[in-house]
DNA sequence: CTTAGATATTTATATATTTGTATAAATTGT
DNA sequence: ACAATTTATACAAATATATAAATATCTAAG
């Protein structure tokens, strides 16, 4: 597979993932969900301290763009990372992040 | 060092770099610049047949946000990765779209 | 100093995102 | 059926972003 030349659906597919994750509470749920741990709405919006319904809204956007995957058991709705590739982006921009800062 | 548990700065800082990333346009100026490769304004708004303002203004965007280091040689701009690790990135973000198109 | 090429900035309009509050929907246990 | 818990959605105000066109700045050469 080629990956220098993407389509312009493969370059609007990669720009909307990337812009799901960028923000600094996505991030941070991101980060919380690593190495394939999952977390329901309310231990994340307890775990960062936001609201529930901004916990719920930002989750809703890395599952709408393929980055986390909700899976209903009971009255909890776990959320994990859809594909192991993203831990390593996750862990390439907090690095970069880390250097800069 | 510690990549898990980021202070705000660090999530701000790591949330406005990727959303920097987060366009298009600056996906394919940095696929085209990927593994080291420096390049003008104007080759950049030639190859990708954008606009010459909206080649600077998105540069501007991406070294604003130190993913890309401008540097002057005569009347020409050469654009290029800051950091390496971010052709990591890049790569990573390119096959999750490939993958999901 | 003037010109031409290369790059950057400004401006305005349209569109999108974020945040909190309130409320609705789904599920379990009584 | 009802109450309690968990999750999702709707709404509105503030803020941020995208886009294109026009213009300005910088640099080398003459």
């Amino acid at each position: 597979m080629k990956i220098n030349d993407l389509t312009i659906e493969q370059l609007e597919k990669a720009a909307s993932m990337l812009k799901a994750i960028s923000h600094p509470v996505r991030i941070a749920i991101l980060n919380h969900l690593e190495n394939g741990k999952k977390s329901t709405v309310t231990e994340i919006h307890e775990a960062l301290g936001i609201e529930q319904s901004a916990a719920s809204h930002h989750l809703g956007i890395l599952r709408n763009n393929d980055i986390l995957v909700a899976k209903r058991d009971g009255k909890n709705t776990y959320y994990f990372y859809k594909h192991d590739r993203l831990n390593v982006l996750i862990d390439c921009i907090s690095k970069c992040a880390c250097e800069k800062v």
